[in-house]
RNA sequence: GGAGGGGUAGCGAAGUGGCCAAACGCACCGGGCUGUAAACCCGGCGGCCUCAGGCCUUCGGGGGUUCGAAUCCCUCCCCCUCCA
């Protein structure tokens, strides 16, 4: 049978939004066998655990993973637990720390959650790649060593710059891209996914398969998400990031503050929408309802509707919102039932300290059942369910 | 083995005897503007107080000199670069 046009149809699924796919030819030439053979292809994807959660970063290329699930394959996620006691170098100006292996164990427990909100359980298998690396002799070690160069490596952007400015690049920074590379040898990888950060150790992992009798992985990289500042990549070393599995109000507010010029990229990285179709909408409104999707994505639709609804209620009428923290405040009033505002505001834990909580109430941030505090001085009467309010968004409801 | 540079608030980075609770930038918080956009503007950003002021604890750790130290001396710890 003619098994073309499906290849064909994989191929335009696949390659849609891609950054680099290399080779493209081999990749039909996998896909065509796969098919022929009733064979899925098995599809890596390397995970880091160096923090605790995963971002709309990983997402994106998580859902590109899907993507390979829905036509059947199979998606390999590698958690780099071994690597990462190392410390991984790629695409930063420094040498990094390694990571305490509880540490890695905590952030590790959590990943198989929060990727499979993307991925479809029934076709993944996830490894940790201690399971290989942490058996190989040295004399293994040395002869993966030996089946590449130290002018390939350096070819690598960021070890040519290092290595020009004179800075430090260790051995061991060199063994990492190796580690990741016989991962794939590992796993019998027929396709790497990565950001585009990832291309060169991608790459590596070609040649060393070559190297060890098997056919090179077809490599693909997904454009690198730009994170809430707009301007550096998502990351959580930044701090500019999304969770996916934060809380659907917290993600909702985040995805409302991206500045607009990002709505194009999150639209077309992120959703099944095309950003054509809402264009033309205000840009509230096209950002609501990106926020919506996803929010929906990673917690439901429910989960979605109420976080839109939270957010219409809190921040565009001002509102405070449905739920909030409740505080005990009784033991703090004295006999007419009145306390110092600064004590209600620490003993409400929506400031700090008490100089923190004076501040607030000397720029006029807080507010007691919508009446703004003037001075830090004030005293005022606390009647059960009362809200506290500190700035825009933070809210405590006060019980005796 | 030799030479040199450095450890300052969440980060980056000034400051080398009093004017330093410590410039400046980023992050963060409050306010303004608004579409809670972003950008921008203003204010804040160790703690405590009876708050136009005062007090206490901070500049890798410890000890000392001095009326007074982030700044000088001793000592310990840690990081980096170059040469060999």
């Amino acid at each position: 049978m003619d098994v073309r046009p499906e290849v064909e149809r994989q191929l335009a699924l696949i390659e849609h939004n891609v950054e680099t796919l290399l080779p493209r030819e081999e990749l039909a030439a996998k896909l065509e066998r796969s098919l022929r053979q009733g064979q899925p292809l098995r599809v890596k994807l390397g995970i880091d655990p160096s923090a605790p959660h995963l971002t709309l970063g990983h997402a994106v290329v998580l859902r590109k993973l899907r993507v390979f699930q829905d036509l059947g394959h199979t998606a390999v996620l590698v958690v780099g637990d071994f690597t990462r006691r190392i410390g991984d170098p790629s695409g930063k100006s420094k040498t990094r720390e390694p990571m305490p292996p509880e540490e890695i164990e905590r952030n590790m427990h959590t990943y198989r959650e929060q990727a499979f909100r993307i991925l479809d359980p029934k076709r993944a298998e996830v490894r940790y790649n201690s399971e290989w690396l942490e058996k190989l002799t040295l004399a293994q070690v040395i002869g993966l060593t030996a089946r590449y160069t130290v002018a390939r490596m350096l070819e690598r952007e960021d070890f040519q710059r290092r290595f020009h400015e004179g800075s430090a690049i260790t051995i061991m920074e060199f063994l990492y891209p190796l580690a990741q590379a016989y991962d794939s040898v590992a796993v019998r990888a027929d396709v790497e996914l990565g950001g585009s950060d990832q291309r060169f150790n991608l790459l590596i992992g070609r040649d060393i398969q070559e190297a060890y009798g098997q056919e090179p992985q077809v490599i693909l990289t997904m454009p690198l998400l730009l994170g809430t500042d707009g301007v550096f990549a998502m990351s959580q070393s930044r701090g500019n990031y999304i969770g996916i599995a934060e809380p659907p109000d917290e993600q909702f507010g985040k995805v409302m503050s991206l500045p607009d010029e990002l709505m194009p990229q999150y639209y077309r990285l992120l959703t099944g929408i095309p950003w054509e179709e809402v264009q033309g909408l205000h840009p509230k409104e096209a950002k609501k309802r990106l926020a919506f999707t996803l929010v929906a994505q990673f917690h439901g639709e429910e989960a979605a509707r109420q976080a839109q609804a939270h957010f219409e209620r809190v921040f565009e009428e001002e509102k405070p919102p449905a739920e909030m923290p409740e505080v005990r405040v009784g033991k703090l009033l004295d006999a007419d039932g009145a306390v110092g505002i600064v004590e209600l505001l620490v003993a409400s834990g929506l400031a700090s300290s008490r100089s923190e909580a004076r501040r607030l109430v000397e720029q006029g941030g807080v507010q007691l059942d919508g009446v703004k505090v003037g001075s830090p001085q004030d005293r005022v009467e606390v009647r059960a369910g009362m809200v506290l309010r500190v700035g825009r968004r933070r809210f405590a409801r006060l019980l005796v």
